[in-house]
DNA sequence: GTTGTGCATTGATGTAGATCAAGAAATGAA
DNA sequence: TTCATTTCTTGATCTACATCAATGCACAAC
């Protein structure tokens, strides 16, 4: 468990890395993304402070996703067999709680009602990124998501 | 831990329950589903033989998910409580795993990779169930499905 | 200052998949 | 068996969102 500085915009995993390292963010902020057949960018996850970010995938596989900072960020790296033997069961099925309320989401909630989600859940995050990294953690496009914001100030 | 029978079509959980139990399938088939604002079923995820089944939802607060029987079943059922005290760490993470390629494909394939990968990874679910809610548990229409299908044949 | 470079917005058009409606085929019950 | 119910398919139309393209803005580098 030691601890490391990043830079903005610096890679921590690339896809297809054997990558057994869990990540807290002592300060900052990170993401996990996919990228897709086309090129295209899929935000999987945000994690600012106190959060633990890596590729859920087993330990000896490559891995699907890329992390990188979006802030300069202070980080404590831990392998993953370790924060296996550590883990707390509870804080794990937290995680399975939020997944399964985003695959429902995806599945039942047009753009409009899941970026009103995301602004509830982590308004903190909406002031720290750009708005095209918001419409790909929705799973639409910055044009979307700009239609999107100007429906709901018509609203008003 | 106690042993039940349940038939075919039975309901085990209703959404907005509380319910503190988790379900292992012995022999038979379950789902977990939730029904959105539209009156919409929403597949979450099937339960064969083995598997293990609730709402992650917090053990005080109403659940999001029905469940009920797609066959006549065998279940154990425990408290979650209980659950979570024996848990594997392990089991727990490769869950997650499957979670985030769920939500990874939803943002970015179209429905006919959706498809196929389902069928790969669980064909004999496919034995199983209606073709309507294979489409449900991939976010798509039963006709949309019945297209897919249709292009698929067409591809041989 | 000027000249990028990335971001947000807006408009025009395209498309995957939804919805609606009608038949056909399979399944189950009496 | 027959009748009823559910499931699957097919066609016609509709819509949410994507794509493509142009413009305006902010902010950083020089």
């Amino acid at each position: 468990m030691r601890e490391i500085k990043v830079k903005k915009g610096q890679i921590l995993q690339h896809k297809g890395d054997i990558n057994t390292r869990v990540y807290k963010v002592k300060s900052g902020l990170l993401r996990s993304y996919s990228i897709d057949d086309k090129g295209k960018e899929h935000i999987y996850m945000f994690a600012p402070e106190n959060w633990i970010i890596a590729d859920n995938c087993e330990t000896s596989t490559p891995c699907n996703l890329f992390i990188d900072a979006l802030e300069d960020s202070v980080l404590l790296i831990s392998e993953k067999e370790e924060e296996i033997r550590n883990a707390k069961v509870k804080s794990l099925v937290n995680r399975l709680a939020a997944l399964q309320d985003r695959i429902l989401g995806l599945m039942s909630s047009p753009s409009i009602e899941r970026y009103k989600k995301f602004l509830e859940t982590y308004p903190a995050i909406t002031q720290r990124v750009p708005q095209r990294m918001i419409a790909s953690y929705l799973g639409i496009t910055p044009e979307a998501l700009s239609r999107v914001r100007k429906e709901i100030s018509l609203e008003k």
